[in-house]
DNA sequence: TCCTATCAATAACC
DNA sequence: GGTTATTGATAGGA
């Protein structure tokens, strides 16, 4: 096995990968990535009954979202469009093995499920799509959060909320 | 090996685990889960330098938050009390060993990062703490996202500007 | 909480 | 977008 100069003996996760990767590698790392941890959110929200939402910024600026009860009007759409019978409905998401279910007629036709994904990722895509100046909501007050705790969250909310709105605007007009 | 029914032949992230855990082992998968999701959202934002926020609430109510800069902002302060000079500041986030840098100095110290992402999490428990009634921001409105689009998703972020708000007001008074 | 066996996430390559 | 080798994530148990 050839091992190129900065990589380490294999592939995966490890911190160290390349030390100058190219562009194209570098988006098909955070492609991959972004989809491992979305597919991570459902599976908490899935196996542990919890409540996620992730928003991701690609370093260019392209936006995905993704809503841990949105996975389940996926599969509830995708129940109603199959086998509405057989399955339990998704919004008893108390019983552990009616969830199991789901998840397994989820992965059973993941190609399926996959473009409703998509779909929604777009959602998120056009929300920023474009551009509003590079500086995101969370780019400033994170840290401030530490020190202003609630207050300041409730401002970046406020902010958020005025950029979706202004773009809402724009793209309808 | 013994093997209980209804659980498979390994461990891990496995979609059909134990098919009646009980509440504690729920719990564990909860938090382990939950430290992974967190990890893959450090990573992210690392090394493909995302932008990245999730909240999660577990079933009980608790609510955890991260966030990529505070992730940094964590860095930041710990490289000024230790050896400012010898790691470069994290706010140049574009220079891909600066990063890797940063990174291990924060793996070889992972306990002096601790209480501060712990610290962090709290600010997130602390927004929903006083529980809103069980039902959240995205609870019901990611799927109607869908059809309704960006406005609908403007005014899911007003419910949640108002409740943190409230509980913002109702903490401080 | 720590350990360990097992499998899944993924970096490189095609 | 698919394949493969390797290790990192983690369910279960002490």
């Amino acid at each position: 096995m050839v091992r190129p100069r900065g990589t380490t003996s294999t592939g995966r996760h490890r911190i160290e990968m390349s030390l100058r990767p190219d562009k194209n590698s570098r988006q098909v790392t955070f492609s991959k990535r972004r989809a491992g941890l979305f597919k991570k959110c459902s599976e908490l929200a899935l196996l542990c009954g919890a409540r996620v939402a992730v928003v991701v910024f690609s370093e260019a600026g392209n936006a995905f979202a993704l809503g841990s009860p949105s996975m389940e009007a996926v599969l509830r759409r995708f129940d109603d469009g199959n086998d509405a019978g057989a399955l339990v409905p998704a919004a008893d998401v108390d019983d552990r093995e009616a969830l199991e279910e789901l998840y397994r007629a989820r992965e059973a036709t993941a190609e399926q499920v996959a473009s409703e994904i998509k779909r929604m990722n777009t959602i998120g895509d056009t929300v920023v799509k474009a551009q509003m100046g590079r500086r995101y909501w969370w780019e400033a007050d994170v840290e401030a959060l530490g020190e202003a705790e609630l207050p300041e969250f409730a401002r970046a909310l406020d902010r958020l909320r005025a950029n979706v709105r202004r773009h809402a605007n724009k793209l309808r007009s």
